[in-house]
DNA sequence: TTTCTTTGTTGCTCATAGTGCAACTATAAC
DNA sequence: GTTATAGTTGCACTATGAGCAACAAAGAAA
């Protein structure tokens, strides 16, 4: 086997197969869709996709609507996903803080940690805006356009914060920061003021603002993060959203160190 | 490709290195292991494993410790889990519901649908009593052994009801039902009373008592159930405990009802 | 209704991609 | 130091997975 080029190009060899579902599977998490669109989007035939998402459904990890008809992500995923929240504890006891916060300001609440130069977000609760609230959880978001990210890296060592960035500041709108000079100015407002704000720097009309979370050792573990319209989650609101997440992330900081964190 | 028997045997064709990587996962969500351990377990070499595993590692739904440490599954699976989470409006309702009843009772509370035979958990909030809390999310448990399966059973049309049950009740402790008819009485007693219970009848010490919740449509969309240990759970509680959990399946009902379902 | 299109499935065939082997390396144990 | 254990990688073989094409089923159009 060679495999020189299956997506990218890997220096070990990847299992071409198992490389393709796992796409397919990212595909579905997106939306349901068709075989033959799936195909397109895979660059292979038909048939191919037809046997992988079959093999896929028989483990439940894609259930197809109907005798022949559409495909999406299935439940038995949800046991993997038991599985990864067992893991970080601080999933476990980031949902009830993250629901309490929700309900106090109205916004969606996040918890996230750093992976390389990403924030991912591990526990998620709605605010009460019911409507066209996303769902973040799992997403990888870029930590130098996202206030949860900029709460990580604004206390990490210094040397590795460069390591981490070395790729370049991708631009997602004007507000993006994309000099790492002027980021490295930003972070060290936030490790002075304790919160960091993204304000349309990810996507225009959404501000985020977020605090970090202190394991028992003093180094920051977590970030937890508001997020909410423009219009509603102005900067007006700062003063009044970063107590109550301060509060939020020493609760969540107590309970981890309870737990031997 | 004959591909006649890969795991058990199937009638259209299975992909073998898919089947053999999602194998893999489960085997890692009940905990970290080794290369080898795994080769032992699938039956294959430790090569097959090594790469599989390479691939996986890659697309981050499993982690490795150390440089050439032992395998866990990793933060990616989290992506596909909100993905889920999302599809099933009932999760995203549901948490806040679990936490809250979680607090009150002071056990761990959990949101079941039905999947076959099977129900499924898709929401948890654990109990007060820290330690020991097992993590019940995604897990697939017989219907006929728990008390959620049973508050799901007890409201389906009897014919579906005889199908599902058809492949026969396995026996999990001395109490579990395993006679059909026995099922059906205990049944009927529960589409009366309202609340459905399962003392010790999946694993030993283990209590839980459960409700169902309807759909605007007034058919059984889910059930929500209180879980402990029997000591604490005891039958005496049930008067209360229904009627907490009563109270949060009709605010569940309520949520689901005003998001269209 | 019939016909035309589109989409998912399946038998067949070929060659690639995946597996097993074995040698290699790194780490841990003694 | 030696030995044992566990993960990785080059190589060779063939079982396995991908493509093709014919088929089946379901809609859409006429």
């Amino acid at each position: 086997m060679s495999n020189k080029e299956t997506t990218g190009e890997r220096e070990p060899t990847l299992v071409q197969s198992v490389d393709r579902a796992i796409t397919i599977l990212e595909l579905l998490a997106r939306g349901e869709r068709g075989v033959t669109e799936i195909a397109a989007e895979l660059g292979v035939h038909k048939s191919t996709v037809s046997r992988l998402v079959y093999t896929l459904q028989a483990r439940q990890l894609v259930e197809q609507h109907g005798e022949r008809g559409r495909f999406s992500i299935g439940i038995g995923m949800l046991r993997f996903a038991g599985a990864v929240a067992g893991q970080l504890d601080i999933v476990q006891v980031g949902n009830p803080v993250c629901e309490e916060l929700a309900g106090r300001l109205g916004e969606t609440v996040n918890v996230a940690v750093l992976d390389s130069a990403n924030a991912i977000n591990v526990s998620q609760a709605l605010g009460t805006s019911a409507v066209a609230a996303q769902n973040w959880i799992g997403q990888r978001t870029p930590s130098h356009a996202t206030a949860s990210g900029k709460a990580l890296l604004a206390f990490m060592p210094p040397g590795e914060l460069d390591e981490l960035l070395a790729g370049g500041l991708v631009s997602y709108t004007a507000r993006t920061i994309t000099d790492p000079q002027e980021l490295g100015e930003v972070l060290k407002g936030v490790a002075e003021d304790g919160y960091a704000t993204s304000f349309e720097e990810l996507e225009p009309g959404l501000h985020a603002i977020a605090v970090p979370v202190f394991g028992s050792g003093g180094d920051v573990i977590a970030a937890i993060s508001a997020s909410g319209p423009a219009y509603r989650l102005s900067r007006k609101r700062i003063p009044e959203v970063v107590e109550e997440l301060r509060r939020g992330a020493r609760e969540l900081s107590d309970r981890m160190a309870y737990m031997g964190r």
